[in-house]
Parts: structure tokens; C-alpha cells; sequence
DNA sequence: GCGTAACCGTTACCATCGGTTACAGGTTGT
DNA sequence: ACAACCTGTAACCGATGGTAACGGTTACGC
């Protein structure tokens, strides 16, 4: 066992609060091992691992896994942080590239289908709302990573859509549905695999900017598609990052 | 329901031709009945509905069902087939209609939205692929249904991009993109139901007449929104349509 | 009418898997 | 020494998908 002790310092005399600092630090880094075993499970087993396994893959008996996650869902929820925060991580700095439209766009979609290629099964999972137990009414926390995906589409949709002087009323189900059609081309690919990457990134990019580039042009607005506009430099992502970061709390890199 | 008999020669000699036929009939029936039950068991319990619910449904005990269905998987294929064969009895008329592209877009999706409004439970089975036996490794047969109608608006597409003297690589593709976005914003309509219907289909037509135009647009070719192709003529659904009928087999109106 | 083949339906059971209980140590700071 | 926190295990519970074994009943063919 690693030592994972590590912290020098802190509340020499009185209370336990050293003690209770360091074992804090100590759950969390255990909480990240199981996350990790359960990542494995994942590619061992596929998507309906069980219990037993991440526990096995974690080399402990099942007790121990429920020391640190109160339910199966509350494991996919973990599985889901992590997942979302690993494609924050590379859609972000994609996203705020001062690119023109649709160098950007293909910017963002190319890292994202690199990531599920990357982790097809972590992918799958997250896809599903397929849900942890079965007999548990909480079902849907998992799918809060897409609703914050999601979220972060109809943020920067909105703020464009402003920007341009339209009314931002669709934005909302226009992210939703931006959302699922990336993520449904990226199911059928991972499935299929009957193109390469670049093929369908292509494809995914360029219905997109067909997309974004018929409904302005339906209000009279045209853009240059491989001219960055100078929106770019006002919208950004800084809150809805934040908010992925908060969410994904606690994990180390 | 259609008899499908068909057996007009038999057997002369020997067994029982007459027995035979009508069991085989009656089985129909009684799959069928459970079918409802289940739908019933459905609104009645939502998504996780159990077995032994189908079966009290049905007035009957679990066995009885297991006669009939040889898993839970089978049930919800069959529940996935119903639900298919109404979306499509709803989805081809629209289609047909030889009207200009965007009323015709729109008088599709909102036959899908009314419908999704209608059965939500159903809807939201057949969009998940959580699935029956978890750990049946049959698990993605529910999902043929989507697979259907993505390949429905693959076969339409690919014939208009033909039609149009364009490259059908990207019609696959494409239609399940069109097919996820379609039945993201469904999802997220059911759940949030934060607009009228007329209000979604309005926005989730539009944004698809966008994408068509845009892509159009960028090759050179401009279509009139709301005047009729004559193209509209020959591209049909035919195959498409039989093919679900096929898939449906054995179930009454 | 008798045999047969299909159905009707039940009770009782199994296996799996999510989740829990109870027990038995370790380490570490006061 | 002791308290407080961890470590871990084996054994178990309960819900649910799925089966076995049993005993009728219906309707046809001979």
C-alpha cells in the first residue's frame, strides 16, 4: 500500500484536526483509486460490471467499496465526473481557440471524438442512462453530465445568439439537440467504425456549421466560416468551466 | 388483425393441421394482450417496471408470461416493435405528403412530437437502452428500433443527396445525427416541458431546415423552402416502410 | 369416447447481484 | 492505555429475473 501520507505540517498541539485533516485527504485519494478500479472493471467487463468486480479490480472485498460510495449510482456519478471532466479538459481549450467558425468547431468536434475513441467504454456508459440500481428512484444523476454539457452549449449558443441580436429562446433545445446529434453520430461510430476519424468529423463539422450558418443566414446575418469573427474574444466558457470544475472536485489529476 | 394464414396446402395425411394453425393464431393474440399489459404496467410503474407487474397486469402469474416472452429482453423488443409501428403509421403519411420541404419537415416532426406526447412512457423505454436482462448479453436488441427509423432517414437522405447529384457518403452519418437530435430535444421536452409543442416543433424544424439548406447552400444548389421539389415525387418510402411492417408482423392495429 | 397435443394456470423454487451486518484487527496521536 | 479513525473479511438479506414441476382444460383426429 502506497503510504499516501505525506502531509508535514498542520495543528501541532490540541485537537485531533491533524488527524482528521489527513485521513479527509486520505478518502479522497482512496475514493480515486476505486473510480480507477472501476474503470477497469469497465474495460474488463463492459458496461455492466458489477459490484464485486470494481471491488476485486480494487483488490478488497465488496464492504470496503460501500465505505466509499453509498450506492451504485454514486459510483456512476464518480465515473461520470471523471468522464465529463476528462472531456472538458480537452473540448475547453479547443472551444476557446481564437479560431474562425468552423476551424473551431471541428477543433472542438475532433477532440471530442478522439476522447471516446480513447475511452470507448467510459463513453458508453455515460451515453446510457442505463442507471446504476435498477430499483433505485435517484436514476438520473448520471445523465446530469450531459445535461451539463448540454448546459454549456446553450450558454455559449445564448450568448451568441445575443451577440447577433436573435432571440435566444431556442437555444436551449437547439443545444439539446446539437448535444445528441454529436453524441448519436458518435455511438453509431464507435459501433460501426465503418469511416475513419477524420471522415466523420468532417461530416459532424460540416452539418453543424450547415446548421448554425442556414439559421442566420435565414436572418439575414452571414459569416464568414473561415474568418474569425470577433465575437470570438467575448464569449467564452470562464463560468461554465468553473462549474465543471466544482463538479469534478476532489480528483487528482 | 391480419390472419397471415397463408397455410393453404397441408399436411394431408398424418397430424392435426387445423389444431396446429389455430394455436399459432391464438399465440399471436395473447402475445399481443401482453403487450398491453405491459404497457399498462408501464404508465402504471414507470421504466422499471418488473415482470411479475406485466404478469399481474395481465391478471395472470409470472410462469405464464415466460411462455410467451423468453425474456425480459423479448418483451421489451416487442414493446419496442409496437412502439415503432405507431411512430410509423404516424410518420408516413407526413412524410409523403407532397408538400414544399419545410411544411413537410414540419408535419413530420410534429407527428413525432405529438406521438412522443402521447406514449411518453414508451418514448422513453425505447430511448433508453437500459435494458431488460442486465445481465443478458443480448442487450442492445431494443435498440434496433432506433436503428430503424436512423435508417429510414438514411435511405431518404441518401436518395435526395443522389437526386441532387451529390456524394451519399455522409447520408449515414447524417441521419443518425438528425435522428439524435430529434429525439434529444424530445427527451429534454418531456422532461422540462418548459414550451408548447407548437413552439418545439417550430424550433426543431427550423434548425433542421437549417442544416439541409446550409449544406445545399455550400454546394451550390438552392432549394425554395415552401415550394413543392419535384423531386418529392419520386423519392419515397417505400422499402423503408415494408420493412417495418415486416419487423411488426403479428400485430393488430 | 379416448388419446393427444396444445393450451391454461399455480406454487415453489433457484441464482444473481445490490446492499448490509457483524466481527476482528491495524495505526496513530493524546 | 485508550480513542478514533482506518483496514479488511465472511456471512447474510431481499428484490427480481428466470425455472421446474405439477395439475387442469380445451379441441381436434381417429
Amino acid at each position: 500500500m502506497p503510504d499516501r501520507v505525506k502531509r508535514s505540517s498542520k495543528q501541532s498541539a490540541s485537537t485531533g484536526d491533524a488527524r482528521r485533516d489527513r485521513w479527509k485527504q486520505h478518502r479522497i485519494a482512496r475514493r480515486a483509486e476505486f473510480v480507477e478500479a472501476a474503470l477497469r472493471a469497465l474495460d474488463k467487463h463492459g458496461t455492466e460490471f458489477g459490484m464485486d468486480d470494481v471491488a476485486a479490480e480494487a483488490g478488497v472485498t465488496k464492504p470496503v467499496v460501500y465505505r466509499h460510495f453509498t450506492d451504485k449510482a454514486d459510483l456512476h456519478l464518480a465515473l461520470g465526473q471523471h468522464g465529463t471532466k476528462i472531456l472538458f479538459n480537452r473540448l475547453m481549450p479547443a472551444l476557446n481557440e481564437e479560431l474562425a467558425p468552423v476551424p473551431r468547431i471541428r477543433s472542438v468536434i475532433d477532440a471530442f471524438f478522439t476522447t471516446i475513441d480513447e475511452y470507448p467504454n467510459l463513453y458508453r456508459l455515460l451515453v446510457h442512462p442505463s442507471h446504476a440500481g435498477d430499483r433505485l428512484p435517484d436514476a438520473d444523476i448520471v445523465h446530469e453530465d450531459k445535461e451539463l454539457i448540454a448546459t454549456s452549449v446553450t450558454a455559449v449558443l445564448g450568448d451568441y445568439m445575443r451577440a447577433f441580436g436573435l432571440d435566444s429562446g431556442a437555444a436551449e433545445p437547439w443545444a439539446h439537440g446539437v448535444v445528441g446529434l454529436v453524441q448519436s453520430i458518435g455511438t453509431w461510430w464507435l459501433d460501426k467504425r465503418s469511416m475513419g476519424r477524420d471522415s466523420i468529423v468532417e461530416y459532424t463539422t460540416e452539418i453543424i456549421w450547415a446548421a448554425i450558418d442556414g439559421i442566420l443566414r435565414q436572418r439575414g446575418i452571414t459569416v464568414e466560416p473561415n474568418k474569425p469573427l470577433e465575437i470570438n474574444k467575448v464569449v467564452r466558457m470562464h463560468d461554465v468551466w468553473s462549474e465543471a470544475e466544482r463538479k469534478a472536485t476532489g480528483e487528482g489529476a
